[in-house]
DNA sequence: CTGAAAGCGCTTACAG
DNA sequence: CTGAAAGCGCTTACAG
């Protein structure tokens, strides 16, 4: 069923069709009203494909990439992403990347080739040493980046900075006469490495007696018997976590090995996310606002294609918020 | 930059262009080269909705749409969807819809008028009276449904018998002695209901002496408050959750009254999310096998494609996991 | 091995 | 108000 079909049934040439349908030019009332009970009658679908290259009307259509969604902070950014964009008439094209350099190449190579409007990269990944695939990309379409800061033309940036976060958490650790320190962190990603600085500085710039660092793999009963182990060899009176699922792993080891949360451990999550309010004692986690960084890039997004302003970089505030441990 | 700009570098005609691109048909192995290098060079990406115009290629793209990502079930069925179609070839569009029927309808008209090559629909809300979104669509494309059943021709169902798992859940707590059972859910959706029908058949079946349910809302304070409330008004020995979220909530409500669990109360959970083991003590949940499938539905999809065989109905096992609570 | 030409389903000046 | 024709960027018989 296309165009010509609808033509025929309703007795008119193929021109006069695509006026009524997209409502341009004039198309006599009595007309148009026919072609409309046609497609009706036909279950008709205009092909949005034709009508990109016949005219170059957009797909809107973005893509959104990023490191692996089943990670509650890309889940956050996707779902609002999608809302807000939705409101603006884009759909979006999902795809996970991983750490994979060549996998990430792959899902540009195929936005650009599926004539995506846009593309957004989330995640700290896509700085440093993939960069090169954001520029690449950035040449053939607008890029916009959730929570990573890289330059260039065409490239927007929206984060919130990674290693003032951490400060914070230091400081009021520091604040509660905390001394030995504990920095838990799950993958080598750019933005572990931008926490991991912040860690360390705060913790020379606070004069902290006694801290240390661990990394540990995915698997959540791995994490926790890992921090169990550090804390039952190490005197250790707070810990820091890169994420909220690793302070949950925190808080299970703290438990196993008794000891009281948070009189005689504090525990930091990070990201704030559903996770800080499922655990008993409910986690103390830093918010790092990934909702309004998603807010923000659909929004930028949209007046990028409406009045051509886009801004191209967006810092974000952050806090602590403090529940109990 | 298009095919022609191509051809003329190269200094040869379209046709010969696209040959070399396509690796179809003779061409020269000199002209096949200068032909790929200009191309390097230009940077030049063919247009797949060309492609699909001229020869009908599949654009591989499969529409998924889902009640919300946010939700942990959905997120766990995206990201293997994601991950095991992108195996195959294909890339996903993702659209998240709520309860709203028009938001549906909306959803799979894009995705038909944007040439999509399937539909992925996740979640009871299609089934029921949304179902004729469903019927239409796939007078469209092949409709793929995970967790509810529809029947109709191009229509393939995978889920998981909610009111089975249900009577599991209700039997597990017999056996231990319980007798007074409250369900909790939040939406009221055709999941929801089958859940609730095998949760008042198997009371019946177990003659279990005292049963309550409740609904409440989506905010998690506010569950929370609920189900205290309820704990503290009503004599009850275990609850049953219709996910893991509503399950972290009732623990948070019984530590608050100080009940201990699972001495004095058993909770169970739904899905056995993450969260089911964030939580102390970490939760009993009942496995619903979403990822299986998801991976079930992805290869089902494939094989449609490739060898036109789909399965149109497919039930998971499921177990209940037994943890701490 | 290569090119000219028709066609995919649309839109849009242009002419009437 | 309506239609014929050209064009969007490709592919694919067909002819050479």
């Amino acid at each position: 069923m296309n165009i010509y079909d609808i033509a025929k049934k309703a007795g008119v040439s193929i021109a006069t069709v695509s006026r009524a349908i997209n409502n341009s030019g004039y198309v006599g009332k009595a007309t148009r009203q026919k072609i409309l009970t046609v497609i009706q009658d036909e279950n008709y679908y205009p092909s949005r494909t034709a009508q990109n290259l016949s005219n170059g009307a957009p797909l809107k259509l973005v893509g959104i990439v990023c490191y692996n969604i089943e990670d509650m902070y890309y889940t956050k950014a996707v779902a609002v992403l999608e809302r807000e964009l939705s409101i603006c008439g884009y759909d979006i094209i999902l795809s996970c990347t991983g750490e994979s350099r060549q996998q990430m190449q792959k899902s540009v190579d195929m936005l650009i080739t599926k004539k995506a409007d846009a593309i957004i990269f989330i995640g700290s990944v896509f700085a440093g040493k993939s960069e090169s695939v954001i520029q690449n990309a950035a040449k053939h379409l607008p890029v916009f980046i959730i929570n990573a800061q890289v330059y260039g033309k065409n490239i927007h940036c929206a984060y919130c900075d990674e290693s003032l976060t951490i400060r914070e958490c230091v400081k009021h650790l520091f604040n509660l006469g905390r001394q030995k320190l504990l920095f838990v962190y799950d993958v080598d990603t750019y933005g572990s490495n931008k926490k991991l600085c912040g860690f360390n500085s705060a913790v020379r710039e606070f004069c902290i007696s006694n801290s240390s660092v661990i990394k540990c793999g995915a698997d959540l009963n791995i994490i926790s018997q890992v921090i169990q182990k550090h804390l039952s060899e190490n005197d250790t009176d707070s810990v820091i976590c890169a994420n909220d699922l690793l302070a949950a792993a925190a808080l299970t080891a703290a438990a196993k090995l008794g000891i009281a949360v948070p009189e005689k451990l504090s525990v930091i999550g990070y990201n704030n996310s559903l996770i800080a309010c499922c655990t008993s004692p409910r986690l103390t986690s830093l918010e790092n606002n990934v909702q309004k960084l998603a807010e923000f890039t659909a929004k930028n997004i949209n007046s990028y294609f409406t009045d051509g302003k886009a801004q191209t970089d967006y810092k974000t505030d952050f806090k602590l918020i403090i529940r109990e441990t």
